[in-house]
This record gives C-alpha cells, structure tokens and sequence, in this order.
DNA sequence: GCATAGCGTGTAATCGCTTTAGTTCGGCTA
DNA sequence: TAGCCGAACTAAAGCGATTACACGCTATGC
C-alpha cells in the first residue's frame, strides 16, 4: 500500500543503497544524485518506515521518559523541557509512569523498554524505589532528574542549599521560631530531596544558634491539602512558629489558606517561604527559592543525547543547576504585624 | 546480542512461528506447547522485539498524543487521563506538541505521524490550524479532545451550556452587571471553545433580559497575567460590574489578584466564576464549573482504542461529557459587600 | 470404510529498510 | 601504457518478527 524505497530508487533511476544514502545526507552520494532522489521521493511523498529503519539499523530514535505524576506541575514542566530538546532532535518521545501512590497495580516499565528505545530519562522517582533499579539494570543510557543514584548521570539542584538559602533568608528577617513544612510521604520510599532540604533547614538553624523544636515540623507530603493541614498543627502549638519554611510551593499555598483560615495574613503574621518556582507562587506572592524546572528537562534531555550520540562510552556527569531566591511579600521582618 | 526468537523456538522444540502464535496468546497452541514455550522464553529473559514484530505485522502498537501546550493544567490533566488508559492497554504514548505562540519553529507534526502510529489524538488544537487539518489528512484513526472539526469522533464539554450555567448562577445571585474575561488568544485563530462559552453568556444575559455593555468585555487570553489584566480593565470603568465571569480558571484567578490589589475581596464586592475545575481553585475558594478533564482524556483514549481494534470502519461518534457548577466563596449574593 | 473437518504445527515468504562487500570507471602517477 | 586509487554506486545479505499455506493426524458423519 506505501510507497517504498524501492518505488523511490525506481523513479530516481538508482539502487534503494543510494536512496537510503542520500535521503540520510550520508557521504559517498553525487550531489546530482541526491537531488534526484530527494526530488523522486518528494514526488511520490515517500516516508522512510520507521519500523524497517529501526530493525535494520538497530537504532529506535526514541528516548522513553519515566515520571511517577504527569498532572503535577514540577513533572509536567520538566516534561515540556524534555520534549522541546527532542523534537528538536527528531527524536520520538515515550511517556510511561510508573506506579505512585496514586495509581497502583500498573505493569512497571522496565520491561516495556527492551529492545524498544535508545535512551531514558526518570524524572524524580525516589533512589530506593526497585522500579528505578530495574530501570537502571537495562543497561541502557539514562539520564536522571530530580534524583541521583550512585554515579548515573543527573540532573539536579543542591538541596542543601535550596533550603539553607531559604531558612537562611527567614533568620535574616529576624525571625527565631522557624516552623518546617517537610513531606514524608506516606508509604512512600525516602526520597533524597526531602532529606537534603531538611538538612539544610538544620543546618542554617544551627548556624544560626536557632533551637530547632520538634513541635516545629509537620508534614505536609508534597501536596497542598497536605500542606494546609500541616500550617493548621503548627498554629495550634503553644508557641507558634513566626515564620515557617515550605519544602515546596504547593505545601506553602496550603499553609496560606490555613493563615487566611486562622484570620492571619502571609507576611504580615506569618513569615511563608517555599521551594519551585511554581507558576502560581508569583500570583500568591509566595516567596521562594526558584529551581529551574523546564531548563532541568532540557538539560537533561541534551545530555542524554550526547550521550546517545558519543560512540566512545562517555561517562557523563551529573549536573547540578542554580537556584534562586525570589522575595515577595509572603515574607517579611518579624514583628511586622504585631 | 539480543535473544531472538529462533533462540526461543530452539529451546522449546518447536518453529518460530509457533513461539510467535504461543507469545501472543493466539488460538491453535497446544496448552503444553504454549507453557513449554513460555517457560523457555522466560528462562532466556526474551522479549519481542517491537521493530521487527512491527515491521512483520504493520501494526505499530502506539499512539500519538498531539498538543499545544504539556505544562498547563488542561492539557497535562487530559493527558495523564489518556496515558493510564494507554498504558493498561500496553499502548506505546507518543508526546508531540505543535507549534504554538510560545514555541515557533518546531516541525509540524503531521509528516512525523505516517507509518508511526495506529492512531492519534488531538488535544484542544483550534479547528481551523492547518496542522489540524494536515493531521486530520493523514487518514489515521483520530480522535479529538476539547474540539470538534467535521465528523471527526471527539470527546469535549457543552462549551454553551457550560457558560450559561456560570452565567445563571451569577443572575440568579442578583447579579445584573456582569462582566466578562474571554480569551482572544492574540494572532491565534479562531476556537471553538471560546466562541461557544461566549453564545453560552450572551444567552443567559439575553434570557434575563440584562444588557450586554460592550464595556464589561476584556481579554484574558486564557492566562492568569491577562485575567489580571483584564479585571483592571472592568474595575476601571465608570460602572464596575458587580460580577465577572471568566473563560477558564486560571484568568479568575488573575482577577482574583487584580481584585485584592484593589482592595476588593471576590465574593463580598465583587463575585467571580470561572470554567476548568483547576487544582488550585479550591484552595483559592473560586466557585466554577466543572470539566471532567482527566476523563475526558481517559474516554477519548479508550474510544480510540475500541476504533483501532474493531476491524468495521466503525463510524465513532462524538462523546459530550457533563459539567458541574461548584459554588464557593468567590461568589455572593449582590450588594452583599455594600 | 471413506470423505471431511479441524487442530496443532512447520515451512518459507514476506515486511522495508541498512549496510557490507564488492564493482565500475575516470583520472593520475610512474 | 600499465597500474593504482578513490568516488559513486550496486547487489545482496541480513535485521527479527508475522502469517499464508501446507501437512499430518484424529475425530466425526454418513
């Protein structure tokens, strides 16, 4: 039914080697002949078949990219930076998910990729999780992000840092009881962004010669109800936090519903901070420490294809981005309200 | 280097071809044969290898997923609908975005399409994009999500009635001034969506007998910085509305932050209703109607499955799924601020 | 007792491309 | 003039599955 390489090399009076040749802008092709042969397949519209290309050649041309959420706006923005820098390559992109929480009972996607794709990019599943594992024993090139593991190549933040430039920016505001929204993600592996950010918020506090009380920390599990809940405990302490550090922005969006709830105001009566750069941290003039989301997927995604396209066995290294502090008025000197 | 299937079919004593027949569960395998050859392939870690099964069957076992957008809420949500679907069909996703304001210059996606996928689905693309139509011309089993074009199987809301109902809650509140943010997305052409949530507003107004001030119409462009935008512009007129209503979500939650800015507080002086069901709306309290998005990703994604696998050209037809008004604070009774 | 049907299986021809190992041929060196 | 070389090209052997067809065998109908 197609039109094949063979009815193009007909049409162009040469062998279906030369057509494969010229049509891939390979050496050794007269520039005559390859004008002829673009012409004849331009002609009949001809399209290479993917399927024949890739089980003679070997090659797939598609990258797969495992993400445990799709909805969530860290993963679907680093989704839109990872699909850019491939289409821009030509490459086919495989969007899988893996089980979360969320959504059980769905094959994992080890399996899937055999024989089936060039490369991988895994977005933020947490180091422990067996299914990153099987991933990684494919032995086929990959490129994490949000996450890393042993020496596979990464794409990250410094954690640490995010958190201690965070708690760091509510201690130079004067403030002394600073609250901690962490995640904790029930039932969920450890996941190595939390741990970071949790040891950069002690660390700044210690540095500072902050007592860190343990009534001080709720979790909010990375979600914003969560996070509403977890403001909620903290305002029923004794002595309320006047500042508290989100692990993200959409935990420090729940917080502020729950001050809105309590009569208080963000700023004024309780310092919020969180962590992304989510799109709606500017319209709820959140204060944040920004990473750079899409530019993790496409750097990611442009490492990747180094990698694929590098004959020699490249060990590529992992990446660590900057982050940013983006002051709006959901922080403020303390005291301001009182 | 890989396991092929004559490895298997050595193993179990038997032909290639009847390892393929047992692989795959067809019919005319002897039980014992079909185990025999199950045990052998999974002692050899065998798997198929998608390009040549491809190649041989001229099934490609994928599906394109074409959008404008990945990193915004309507097209992520429909999108994670549409893989779970895919996924327990153990479809291959293919992500592709088209050319959009945002991102010029990427090739179109409808050459990339040919011999690649069984079918295609299409989120929210204006009718009238000529990518559409060069898609639509691939004669591939399609179906389209938050649009229709011709007779094309589509799933989406009643864009009209969606809009009459945001509307009505508004009169029946009291309300007579009643503003509106639409979109007019700049330089893009022209959507059905918008063009039927307009007749939608128009109506209700009409029925209510309240006039339609040329004036209480501003541009959102489906944005939160352009509702923003937009509200000041209403807030700025002689006579303000005392109630909006806004195209989407994310332009109400813009004009939420024009409102505040301003003074004001959506519901006690001024009401505000938007269409989506966004994430975010329940944390900022805006009453709005909603769309069933991620099943409507799932529902476009199974009806295409159930065209792909029936052998009957079976005419799909169009899937109108319902909406739902969820009234929060953002909107009052009139004068209820005065 | 014989034709027939159907099941389980094997044989071998594809599917449409890539790629290796030649084959040509004009021009250049010795 | 012979010999050699490199560029341009062709022929043909895969790549690893699927599937139409053929084949033997047993159960069934008449």
């Amino acid at each position: 039914m197609g039109i094949t390489i063979r009815d193009v090399a007909q049409a162009a009076g040469v062998s279906t080697a030369t057509v494969s040749r010229a049509l891939r802008g390979l050496a050794n092709v007269d520039e005559q002949t390859r004008t002829r042969v673009e012409r004849a397949a331009a002609e009949l519209d001809y399209v290479i078949s993917p399927s024949a290309s890739r089980l003679a050649s070997g090659r797939t041309g598609s990258v797969a990219v495992i993400t445990p959420y799709i909805a969530r706006w860290f993963f679907s923005t680093v989704l839109s930076g990872v699909e850019s820098t491939l289409q821009g390559a030509g490459m086919d992109l495989l969007l899988m998910t893996v089980s979360n929480p969320d959504a059980q009972h769905r094959l994992p996607p080890a399996p899937r990729l055999r024989r089936r794709v060039d490369g991988v990019l895994v977005i933020a599943i947490p180091p422990d999780d067996p299914q990153l594992s099987d991933v990684l024993k494919l032995d086929i090139p990959t490129s994490l992000i949000g996450v890393t593991v042993g020496d596979v190549p990464s794409v990250t933040i410094d954690d640490v840092h995010a958190a201690r430039m965070a708690t760091q920016h509510l201690i130079n505001l004067g403030h002394q009881r600073i609250g901690l929204i962490s995640g904790s993600i029930a039932g969920r592996s450890h996941y190595t962004a939390e741990y970071d950010r949790h040891r950069g918020y002690v660390e700044a506090m210690n540095e500072a010669k902050l007592p860190i009380h343990s009534d001080f920390e709720a979790h909010g599990y990375f979600t914003s109800p969560g996070g509403e809940q977890a403001m909620t405990e903290l305002l029923a302490q004794r002595e309320r936090p006047t500042a508290v550090f989100c692990m993200s922005d959409e935990m420090a969006f729940g917080a502020m519903r729950a001050l809105r709830s309590h009569g208080l105001q963000p700023g004024r009566d309780v310092s919020l901070i969180g962590v992304d750069g989510h799109d709606m941290s500017e319209l709820l003039e959140l204060t944040t420490v920004e990473q750079p989301v899409h530019d993790m997927g496409r750097i990611a995604a442009e490492a990747l294809l180094v990698q694929l396209n590098s004959e020699v066995q490249a060990r590529a290294h992992s990446i660590v981005l900057p982050t940013r502090l983006v002051v709006r008025s959901s922080t403020a000197p303390v005291g301001g309200g009182e």
